[in-house]
DNA sequence: TATGAATGAGCGTTCATTCAT
DNA sequence: TATGAATGAACGCTCATTCAT
């Protein structure tokens, strides 16, 4: 039998010290830039005490773009839902807004959304479930239409974030700003106005 | 005036040999394990000469993916648009399955279908122009929606393509396919079925 | 019977954009970053022209630093001999000081003082022969001890010279300036002040 | 407080051995022909390791010829004080036969001695006080001249070696040897003969 | 848990020099 | 003479990760 060994002040201490040493680094110098070497100088700890606490920088990473993925998604949680897509593009614009913040974290960030393997799903795939979660429920409620699932929806709305942020870092496109390009979008896409084809 | 000296003949026969050289590679081990070394030694070339024709490795990459790419996209312009959401998707799966082929491909792909400068702008970014450009042509002259500029359409349709794509690599969606997911997804694109509610 | 070309005007001009081309570099970024693609785009040649006026580029290293000593040994031979240690020393500070304006240049000079092979003898290490040759007339000329031959003396001016020089650059003696260190052996190498022992 | 961890016993080991392996590559083959992937290779370390223990190859070159000149300096310090000009050549000569012993050991030598930055001061630099120290006790204890300082005759003796040393590698003076010419310009430092003219 | 020296494999660089045209 | 693509042989670097203590 296996004992659940209660988890260790110092270690959990120890942890904390990593995680603040590296969003302090991370407001100096931006996550590309982040090292390990700094962090575990900041936190006054050896290179493998690192790895004692995280399986590699990749997972430091994806908890520290995680948990400010997720701020926004509580933050995004307490409005109240969008009665249309312009509505709906104004509750994700933050989010947006943080994840191109830099093109590595968006990189980060497509790269985790999926994950290889089951047990490493981690902080930024599970933001990406919430947030099929959250649009799918507003979605659910709403008068946009009804002849597709909200989860398939939602999806969709995911989708296009995507391509937005992405055209986003491309020179061509530069400057373009991510509102009105996911309206277009999304004003389609949950309310199509067709007429019945014949 | 500076006067264009065109290309010599033998830059283009080494450019040639070292493209020729990288895909036998290609061909043996794959995308992910291709080694600089590997090439300029099948090529018989100094290493020097590889970083005067490419900028880095990446480079190549560009290239050699930009060019499977513009080679799918070659076929499918010779086949008839597609009537349907099938058929295009149809249309649209052997480019997919080379995007999906390893998991690095995909990753670069990604990665260099946005460019942080114009003239960072490679082979791989151009054929995302290309792509959108053929399935606008496609939509244009079809019977779907015609409620939205057919290339939002098509820009929807390759952000769908992503998104399923994307779930390929994700732990939970592991042997889903490609086909079945993009359908649900163009067929709630370019055909909804809705009430003109008002 | 080997005719002796004239030397066609073209190539003395081609020569000329060279050195000048190097001369300019070398004013905007000093010796050291001299580099000869800098040199043949600026004077508007291939880079192949450029070895087929110069054996290599110490070649004109040798050449550039060389005319900047032999004009600095010019404005020497214009002034009167010198009548004491301090004098002396006066004489040479201008050349001390080109000679150690960069540690690169010094080290050049120090390389290319000796060389390896006769026909290898270059500007610099003629400077070097037409230094001593001065520092002796000089001395020959002079009150200065007698008991040693003048050229012998010239060589340990010379030697001295280049022992205060090569302490310039050591951190430990950074700041000491040429001119004291000098006088001091100059006064012992030239007026010992010894009771004759015997 | 920081407190200074004492050398673990593997890194000290570890760096023998690199060392070790270098001896024997330039015992084999020279210091010019040294190769850090043949170091590393008969340490059997990684080439990172390297230069985790030596800055760049020039610093263990600074290291393994500073090391060769403290054993020569160990060695003189044993024999006692020379009481004359021959004498102390005699002293000389082993050390100054290992600075020439190749062009490019005399070239890292000389470019060695000075330092730009305190930082910089090598085991090279270390050696040339050192070597200055011992002549300068010598000279206190001899019957040499005593209107001059006896390190500034030390000084003296270090520029008189390093000039008979450079003019070794030049054609003009190729197979002059070191001990005649130094003769000639130790005997006029040190034991001037010269009538008090005043 | 904590330590930190060691790993490692390949990339990119360097830039004077050569040589076929 | 002139051209400029090609050479070449190390060097240095990177930096997350491992593992013996």
């Amino acid at each position: 039998m296996v004992m659940e060994r209660p988890v260790q002040k110092r270690t959990l201490e120890t942890r904390a010290r990593l995680i603040a040493a590296a969003e302090a680094a991370v407001a100096r110098t931006g996550f590309e830039a982040l090292r390990v070497e700094e962090i575990v100088l900041a936190a006054g700890v050896a290179k493998g005490t690192f790895f004692a606490h995280f399986k590699d920088k990749d997972a430091l990473m994806d908890l520290l773009i995680g948990s400010r993925i997720d701020a926004h998604l509580d933050a995004i949680e307490t409005v109240p839902a969008p009665r249309s897509p312009e509505d709906l593009v104004d509750r994700l614009m933050p989010l947006m807004t943080f994840m191109t913040c830099e093109r590595y974290v968006f990189d980060v960030i497509l790269r985790r959304s999926g994950a290889a393997a089951i047990e490493d799903i981690g902080p930024i795939a599970r933001t990406f479930e919430r947030y099929v979660r959250v649009v799918s429920t507003w979605i659910a409620g709403s008068t946009f239409r009804r002849d597709v699932p909200p989860d398939i929806l939602a999806e969709g709305v995911q989708a296009f974030a995507i391509q937005v942020m992405a055209l986003r870092f491309c020179a061509l496109h530069v400057g373009d700003g991510l509102r009105e390009p996911l309206l277009t979008f999304l004003d389609a896409w949950l309310c199509p106005r067709v007429r019945p084809s014949d």
